[in-house]
RNA sequence: CGGGGCGUAGCGCAGCCUGGUAGCGCACUUGGUUCGGGACCAAGGAGUCGCAGGUUCAAAUCCUGUCGCCCCGACCA
């Protein structure tokens, strides 16, 4: 008899279908009557929470601070960008009334507005108009400022987390005297995503920088970070971007400098979005549903009493209260981090409940019952091993390796990734074995999804924004960077011209 | 916006070809038996068959339109 999943599809079956199955049967998230945006349930939003709480740190050690913008910006102040509004306007929500009326029973609206309104799709501009009035010197500079918000990008296809029509996320936004200055920040907060990405949420990133056709409208140029899927797709995860002076130009970003000269200044944007939770899906969970790497898991330990007699109810309990104390008390990552451990004493089903929290993720389940307390010991699964295998350990050892267990965690989930990611990264020098190596395996009904294929493929490029399109359009491959990280000068195998490195090419999200 | 598919109970689906007044599994409620676990038995609640027209004595079923969703493209964090 086959193994009974959490899920199910599965991830080699059938790709599209389980990435929503596990997105609802972890309970993170659902479509919501409103078509491309989604509601966050709580265990997703606890995942964001985390997300926001470590990173907000970050940027407080860095010397950023947080403020507030408008969600709405002014028509006027979007034009002022030419490839700003080339980069976003088709995807843009316009407010163009500020009352309803009733007509015919029915309300409509009214009351046009002098000047429309987009709603943010990104907010360099409405900042821009701040920072204009807030710099004067290069006293006031560098100006580092963080904005939590959501912005809304009107698209055509959506996915939980992946693509959503609005969506949350962090902006910073930063001001300069100088490009040098502009262009150590941006590589430093790139840093601290990469940095983010790998030690909390256990998935390896490539740092690069992105080609001329990818680049965010408006920059001068853009680095990323890229992380390969369990599909084998690319997931840009992060972005930072050094604007130059484009913004502060169109924005009227101006300071008088030592010198007494009035100068633009050189800003920087930088964010990432709730995909973060989508890319933590698409790393980690498998045919059982999610698995949460542990210093993001809205819980990392979760006590399962089992109370077989009602008689055996108080005495199970206390015993779980009282672990639950000790297990909080200990801590994890280098003793940075503390214990989040949740007691389920809900009565329903121990079976039901097992898989609940097998399907949510949580990282460690521990089941204890009035044999196990007869013993001291508990039993003790690892999400990241065997789902439903529980093995009995004594409580001494467990209270006192608790932390150890979820650093083991932790460690052997990037492992997995960064292991996965490996076998799926193939250096090429021909365009034949690139071409083959990315056609799409054929299939009997041309509707059905594309099987899993491909990866990501190291090689050599000479830049041109024409060649890379071509790619695009042949195989729906494109460049996802271009490593940060030393590599060989070498030859474009498509053009047998000079390459100064090795780039990462793979399809994407 | 092009090409394909699908809308039937909370979820997953059958029924449609060959019209006759709605069914299965899971979930839910109640009772019982089990139980270191995704249990079993019995009874029960729940659906204007996406919506609007049309054909017909009769429409989930046939026809037309429309809306929504999914997949494959184009667009994208």
């Amino acid at each position: 008899m086959a193994k009974k999943l959490g899920i199910q599809s599965t991830r080699a079956s059938n790709y599209q279908d389980w990435y929503p199955e596990v997105v609802a049967a972890a309970d993170l998230a659902e479509n919501s009557e409103v078509k491309g945006c989604m509601v966050i349930k709580p265990w997703g939003y606890a995942l964001w929470e985390n997300v926001q709480r470590v990173l907000d740190g970050m940027f407080k050690d860095t010397g950023h601070s947080n403020a507030y913008f408008p969600l709405f910006i002014p028509l006027s102040y979007f034009e002022k960008e030419a490839a700003h509004v080339d980069g976003f306007a088709k995807e843009c929500a316009v407010v163009t009334h500020h009352r309803l009326e009733e007509r015919d029973g029915k309300l409509v609206p009214a009351g046009p507005l002098a000047e429309p309104l987009v709603v943010r799709p990104t907010s360099e501009t409405i900042i821009g108009a701040s920072f204009a009035k807030w710099v004067q010197s290069y006293r006031d500079l560098p100006l580092l400022i963080n904005q939590w918000a959501n912005v809304v990008r009107w698209e055509m296809r959506t996915r939980l987390f992946l693509r959503t029509a609005e969506f949350l996320w962090q902006e910073g936004h930063t001001a300069h005297a100088t490009a040098e200055e502009a262009v150590e920040e941006t590589m430093k907060m790139l840093g601290v995503y990469a940095t983010f990405a790998e030690d909390y949420m256990a998935m390896p990133v490539i740092q690069g920088e992105k080609t001329i056709g990818e680049r965010f409208p408006g920059a001068v140029q853009t680095f990323c970070i890229e992380a390969m899927m369990q599909d084998r797709k690319a997931l840009q995860a992060g972005t930072s971007h050094f604007l130059g002076q484009n913004f502060a130009k169109a924005s009227g970003i101006q300071f008088l400098d030592d010198k007494n000269t009035l100068t633009h200044a050189w800003t920087t944007s930088w964010g990432v979005s709730t995909r973060l939770i989508g890319a933590m899906i698409m790393t980690h969970a498998d045919d059982d549903g999610m698995i949460c790497p542990p210093r993001l898991a809205p819980k990392q330990v979760v006590i399962m009493p089992v109370v077989r007699k009602p008689e055996d109810r108080e005495r199970v309990m206390t015993y779980c209260k009282a672990l639950k104390v000790e297990l909080e008390k200990q801590r994890f990552a280098g003793g940075e981090d503390r214990l989040r451990v949740e007691l389920d004493a809900r009565d329903i089903g121990g079976g039901d409940k097992k898989w609940e929290w097998v399907r949510k993720g949580v990282p460690i389940r521990i089941e204890v019952g009035p044999r196990d307390i007869d013993g001291d010991v508990a039993m003790v699964a690892r999400r990241d091993k065997q789902a439903d295998k529980p093995v009995s350990m004594p409580r001494a050892e467990l209270v006192a390796g608790i932390g150890a267990m979820l650093d083991d965690i932790q460690a052997s989930m990037f492992a997995r990734a960064k292991a996965f990611r490996a076998e799926h990264t193939r250096v090429i020098d021909t365009k034949e074995e690139f071409y083959a190596y990315f056609e799409s395996p054929r299939t009997k009904n041309p509707n059905d999804p594309t099987p899993i294929h491909g990866g990501f493929a190291m090689t050599h490029f000479n830049g041109d924004p024409a060649l890379e399109t071509k790619i695009k359009e042949d195989l729906k491959v494109t460049v996802r960077c271009i490593p940060l990280e030393a590599g060989e000068p070498g030859t474009c195998p498509f053009t047998g011209q000079p390459s100064a490195k090795r780039v990462v090419w793979a399809k994407s999200y």
